[in-house]
DNA sequence: CTAGGGTTAG
């Protein structure tokens, strides 16, 4: 039995008890141990403790914490450990909030470790107010010649963007060494002075990797991505961070195959590296890729951080990948990832983007602490599924709890208010943010307006709307302006709006559709034909019809006339029992917006029958068991026919049909729609 | 006996 007592501290040979402690490898061990022998306030061995428990591996920060909490006399050294913990743990709010404990009642004085933390942390949140009060107690304490202390404050200025401060504090410091250099390097390329920093690049003596790796992101930031090649290929070393940079520089630009080809040639990656790839695909639009990537990076045993996930359910929603989304979210909660942040943000999105609402709403009701992040996406989610009441009733709740709405969260509100054509509401919303909350409305404010006016049948008013707005109008609300004179056969309106677009857009496709629609919609034949003729000269083709649907963890895709489906037999049989069964309720065919030169009526109707969507539907009759809905996501608008079509589906099948379009989700149930007919 | 500031993704 180990024999140890606080009296026999200050006898040097019993300062260290572990040391006969057979394999001290766990500090909670260890610490059980202190505590047992009453040595554990001793101020040497609690700052030993604390040091052990920041490089063990199994602990956490907030296990840490706790043992800190039961010092009685936490020594400077300790404090500095747990504050600089909480920085690299990116929980710098936390480190900052320690900091202002630790000045007002720990009795001791900040040193040259404690603030180089405090002003990383500073930097990190942008803290620009505390920042300068730091700046200060460091001028009061004397820390003015302190190469580490001044050399963060340069870093800490550069962050804020404020390269005049952080000039000043280099210009003031006695001897600077290369860190502090890279930070003031890196305060140009923020500020957008890439020469300056090039300058500043060319005076270094000495230029270690991080130098270089400056220059290669200011390079690629600022678009000048063959100059950042350049450096990238002079430099003498490289490491993860200049490989990663080079490969954003790319993927900024668009050139995902260089990005890739970087990729590549890399023998070993960083988290980073795959973070970059994924985040880059998904933002070029391709999300097969960015998804690939996933799936690599876990089989290789890589451990995806938030922003791995972020990037990852971001492209899930792009593709509207369900099953995909769902494995996504329960690797989240195997692994703990806390969805109190963008994360959560993410998940919520990806819910209502794949077309489950409903989870969408268990993922949101399941966060303790919902940002207004997490209530902007709920409220513009259940917006875009036609739910427009549930939508407003968490907006009032939401301000009830006195969360903030900003610009975006309007954006939802009044999406929410145009689905359910709610007038009166959508104009009261958009007077309370301007009034309320001094929101100036964007142009997609306006749109939501004009929308929302369209839907109701006052197009007089739209368009008054649109003529008064101190913005200029752009292509969506033109198109909103248009697909109402479709609707309310408003002729000269439609012509009018049409026009507004082709300015804007010449080859923007859709509008040819809509006003071709609108034509036939009022038996304007001639102009129906002169339209087509328009588009035979302008060169611009309708993009074919391409709906999806998921079968066994597979997308299955199909193109309007697809017969490249290897179920195509069973697909096609499908059709013709489907026009039986319409043709016994009584369903005609509209055969008026048919956009092909097609003569013969028949010829219309095996058109009509062949849209991706209905490809897609039959192929869902087929494979997917009873009471499981059927989703389907299409690139473009429902035709009218298809509309009605599905809706008869949804009844003769009873089954629940779920398409998402290019702008809303249209929930087909027991004969109806959840867009209530407009769209 | 232990500790601090700079680059890359989101």
């Amino acid at each position: 039995m180990l024999q140890v007592t606080a009296s026999s501290l200050p006898s040097k040979s019993n300062l260290y008890p572990f040391q006969i402690y057979k394999n001290p490898t766990e500090p909670a061990q260890l610490l059980a141990l202190s505590l047992k022998t009453a040595t554990f306030n001793h101020p040497l061995i609690s700052s030993r403790l604390i040091s052990l428990y920041t490089h063990s591996k199994s602990t956490t920060l907030d296990h840490l914490r706790s043992v800190f909490d039961q010092f009685q006399q936490p020594t400077l050294f300790s404090w500095n450990t747990l504050i600089k913990s909480y920085v690299q743990n990116q929980r710098s709010q936390e480190s900052l909030f320690l900091f202002l404990d630790f000045i007002t009642r720990s009795g001791l004085m900040p040193d040259v470790f404690t603030l180089p933390c405090v002003i990383k942390a500073c930097g990190r949140l942008m803290a620009v107010k505390e920042g300068g009060q730091i700046h200060g107690l460091v001028f009061k304490l004397g820390f003015g010649s302190d190469l580490f202390v001044q050399g963060s404050l340069v870093g800490m200025y550069s962050k804020f963007k404020d390269i005049g401060s952080a000039r000043k504090v280099f210009d003031q410091m006695t001897e600077r060494d290369l860190v502090t250099w890279n930070s003031l390097m890196d305060g140009y390329v923020k500020d957008g002075e890439i020469e300056l920093a090039m300058e500043l690049f060319d005076e270094m003596t000495e230029r270690d990797v991080v130098s270089w790796t400056v220059m290669v992101d200011g390079l690629s930031k600022c678009g000048r991505v063959d100059d950042a090649r350049k450096v990238f290929d002079e430099m003498p070393r490289r490491n993860f961070a200049s490989w990663n940079a080079m490969i954003n520089g790319y993927m900024r630009v668009g050139d995902f195959i260089s990005a890739r080809g970087l990729f590549d040639l890399m023998e070993d990656k960083d988290i980073i590296t795959w973070n970059s790839m994924i985040a880059g695909y998904e933002h070029n639009g391709r999300c097969s890729e960015a998804l690939k990537l996933f799936t690599e990076l876990l089989n290789l045993g890589y451990v995806p951080t938030h922003s791995t996930l972020v990037s990852t359910l971001s492209a899930i929603s792009w593709s509207a990948l369900l099953s995909k989304g769902r494995r996504v979210h329960s690797y989240m909660v195997k692994n703990d990832h806390k969805l109190d942040g963008v994360l959560g943000t993410s998940l919520i999105e990806m819910y209502c983007k794949c077309g489950s609402i409903e989870t969408a709403l268990k993922v949101f009701e399941s966060i303790p602490n919902k940002k207004l992040g997490h209530w902007t996406t709920i409220i513009a989610g259940l917006g875009t599924h036609g739910q427009a009441t549930l939508a407003l009733d968490l907006f009032l709740e939401m301000l009830k709890m006195n969360v903030i709405p900003n610009a975006i969260t309007f954006i939802g509100v009044l999406t929410a208010c145009n689905h359910a054509g709610l007038v009166e509401d959508g104009r009261r919303y958009f007077n309370m943010m301007i009034k309320d909350y001094q929101i100036e409305p964007t142009v997609e404010h306006y749109g939501c307006l004009v929308d929302i006016l369209c839907r109701a049948g006052h197009l007089e008013e739209a368009k008054n709307v649109i003529e008064s707005m101190p913005l200029k109008p752009n292509k969506v609300i033109w198109m909103s302006l248009l697909s109402a004179s479709r609707i309310y056969k408003k002729v000269e309106i439609g012509e009018y709006a049409a026009q507004n677009v082709t300015e804007i857009d010449p080859n923007f496709i859709e509008s040819y559709v809509l006003l071709s629609n609108m034509y036939a919609a009022t038996g304007n034949w001639d102009k129906v034909s002169r339209v087509r003729d328009a588009m035979r000269k302008t060169g611009v083709k309708k993009d074919p019809g391409c709906s999806l649907i998921e079968y066994r963890d597979e997308v299955h895709e199909f193109i309007a006339g697809d017969k490249s489906h290897p179920w195509t037999r069973e697909i096609y049989h499908k059709l013709s029992e489907i026009r039986e069964r319409l043709k016994s309720v009584g369903y005609v065919p509209d055969k008026s917006q048919v956009l092909l030169h097609i003569e013969g009526d028949d010829e219309k109707e095996t058109e009509l029958e062949s849209h991706s969507e209905r490809l897609a539907i039959a192929f869902g009759l087929i494979s997917l068991k009873p009471g499981i809905p059927i989703r389907i996501v299409k690139n473009l608008r429902v035709c009218n026919d298809c509309h009605s079509v599905t809706k008869h589906l949804s009844k003769i099948y009873d089954r629940e049909i779920i398409v998402r379009d290019s702008s809303r989700f249209h929930h087909f149930k027991h004969g109806s729609c959840s867009c209530m007919d407009y769209w």
